[in-house]
RNA sequence: CGGGGUGUAGCGCAGCCUGGUAGCGCAACUGCUUUGGGAGCAGUGGGUCGGGAGUUCGAAUCUCUCCACCCCGACCA
């Protein structure tokens, strides 16, 4: 390709809303325009990256024996009655209606476009297993789409889904799913990690997410320091501490404490670590009643472990402060366990407290020295509740858990009958009987690799492909060859030869100076760089450089398509 | 949804407080010079100042209203 037939929209200045290097890399290097909040233009370049990372997931998904469809993004309300999802999914379904006035929704996610298909086509066990996977646009009208194509309202995703009439051989395909994606985040040249994950809205039971590891990443991910143990902290277990309880040696005191109601302050006001106080937080539970979870000071709630527990409204709520002062006769920031009416539902952490301090359901008043068994019955209901923390031991018992940040790009699932129940998919099994099918589901964010593959892989110039991502191999820059016909002959020469020789080839035919070429060339990332020139012709010589080498190298013109073959493994 | 902020040329911004014929840099276009790390000089084009209403002789500037976009939060016990 000749960029005087493939404009390159480089631009100079970052936009002044783009925060995270990804965002700015992909506007400056002319992969994407913003057409509104969540929404994006792909540019030829940008799209020529897209069809890499398409190209891989295809290749990998058909060798896993996926079978390749593609289902309509405006889909009939109907169907997501009939999972019951039309009044679950919150506003960030997208619903419209047509000229006859019936509803439609943007498609955010397939399960009921694909169960829908299944049951229609798959009569018999004989069909079984299948799974089809499309890559298809999604919408999601998400609260906040922020950094540019990594959290964007319209993206693209690759999506998979599979049927099967019995466990095993789910287990089977999410295990050839967990490995394909292994496969496929390899071959993008991503340090990612797979780690066990919370099933979240689609429900279902087994599901690993995939993570790109990188500092801007929006997910919390637990990793052992001694295993490969790895999971999303919102999934990850706190295990009971070891260690015994505290003796009781203080005594139970009521002190005044005008205004200071969060942990911070009470901590800072008593001059006491945080880990001495106790959080009782108020939800809401089943039925209008309230529920205390009670939490170390220093520990975080995490709110999807909570919502699972029996008792616990769900999706949680907290209490509102009506509920508040009528559960605790006090305002938030007081409330405390001690004579406090309602259901408790202690952490494991919480529940090895000893002489601690908690709110005395009084305004302005805490007790501190407070020890359960003594001053407060012994805890009835201990439960995980808590988010883990860098030091946790490590839920396999091996090491303990360090906490970094993570890109979640892929995400597999085991489904079970959720959907095809709902929906009634059926086969008729080897007794001739009707038998729901079971289901996995396997989704890559194909455009948010993309901005993920940019956050792991760029320096001050610009961005630095892996090879497979790169829009082309190689950019052929000759200098000033609008002033030496001899030095055009040679690149025009030079560029048939590689095409010839089945590369991909940038070449560079316009009447510009050479650092204003070098910085495109390196700022849009191509991984390989001839540069042609008068002197070098003059013995014979091109210089080649890597995006990620600092020197050039001096290669004989007859020598450089076997150098770039080398270069790029081919 | 709550809080904060910003809308002025394709992009980045100044001007607004204190009302008086809309500016700077980059980009684009033309010409000349230049040519191994985003060139220099000269010139050119480009703006319903986010929309609407109001105050005023006069509004980018003051008032009201609507819209769009961005940031933070949605853990307060």
């Amino acid at each position: 390709m000749r960029t005087s037939q493939f404009p390159l929209n480089t631009v100079k200045e970052t936009p002044s809303d783009a925060e995270i290097i990804s965002h700015q890399l992909t506007i400056r290097a002319g992969l994407v325009r913003k057409l509104a909040a969540g929404l994006y233009n792909w540019l030829p370049l940008g799209v020529r990256v897209l069809q890499k990372a398409q190209q891989i997931v295809r290749e990998e998904m058909n060798d896993a024996g996926a079978l390749e469809v593609l289902m309509p993004v405006v889909q009939p309300s109907e169907l997501w009655q009939e999972s019951g999802r039309w009044e679950q999914y919150g506003p960030e379904l997208a619903r419209l209606h047509d000229r006859h006035g019936r509803e439609f929704c943007l498609g955010p996610t397939h399960e009921e476009i694909i169960t829908e298909l299944a049951r229609n086509e798959i009569k018999s066990y004989k069909q079984l297993p299948i799974n089809y996977y499309q890559i298809q646009t999604k919408f999601r009208d998400e609260i906040r789409p922020r950094f540019g194509i990594m959290r964007s309202r319209e993206f693209i995703m690759k999506d998979a889904y599979s049927f099967h009439l019995s466990d095993e051989s789910l287990q089977e395909t999410y295990d050839r799913m967990f490995q394909a994606y292994n496969n496929i985040f390899t071959r993008l040249g991503l340090n990612f990690r797979p780690v066990l994950a919370d099933t979240g809205s689609i429900g279902g039971n087994a599901s690993h997410e995939f993570h790109v590891l990188a500092d801007s990443g929006e997910d919390a991910i637990a990793f052992s320091t001694e295993s490969q143990y790895a999971a999303n902290v919102e999934k990850a277990e706190a295990l009971a501490p070891t260690e015994q309880r505290a003796d009781a040696n203080q005594t139970l005191e009521k002190v005044a404490t005008p205004n200071q109601r969060s942990i911070e302050e009470i901590s800072n006001f008593l001059n006491v670590t945080t880990a001495q106080c106790l959080k009782t937080l108020l939800v809401k539970g089943d039925d209008d009643t309230v529920v205390a979870l009670l939490l170390c000071g220093h520990h975080s709630l995490n709110d999807i472990k909570a919502e699972k527990l029996d008792g616990v409204a769900s999706p949680l709520t907290m209490a509102s402060d009506a509920d508040i002062s009528q559960a605790a006769g006090c305002d938030a920031g007081y409330i405390g366990p001690i004579n406090l009416g309602v259901p408790m539902i202690v952490d494991r952490s919480a529940a090895k407290m000893a002489n601690f301090i908690c709110g005395a359901n009084e305004n302005d008043m805490h007790y501190t020295g407070v020890n359960w068994g003594r001053d407060l019955a012994e805890p009835t209901r201990i439960e995980d509740i808590r988010q883990v923390v860098e030091g946790d031991a490590s839920p396999d018992g091996k090491g303990t858990l360090t906490i970094a940040r993570g890109i979640e790009v892929g995400h597999i699932f085991q489904l079970g009958t959720k959907y095809s129940e709902a929906m009634n998919a059926s086969v008729l099994n080897e007794n001739g009987k009707n038998q729901i099918m079971t289901m996995g589901c396997y989704g890559i964010g194909i455009t948010r690799v993309i901005a993920a593959a940019i956050e792991q892989n760029h320096d001050d110039k610009g961005i630095i492909w892996p090879p497979a991502l790169a829009p082309f191999q190689i950019a052929l820059l000759p200098m000033n060859m609008h002033k030496s016909e001899r030095l055009k002959t040679a690149a025009e020469k030079l560029y048939i030869e590689l095409k010839d020789a089945g590369f991909d080839v940038l070449f560079d035919d316009r009447k510009v100076r050479p650092g204003f070429m070098f910085s495109d060339m390196e700022l849009i990332g191509i991984p390989h760089r001839i540069v042609l020139g008068d002197r070098g012709l003059d013995n014979g010589m091109v210089e080649y450089r890597a995006r990620t080498d600092s020197d050039n190298q001096d290669i004989p013109l007859d020598q450089v398509i076997a150098h770039l073959k080398a270069a790029t493994h081919q």
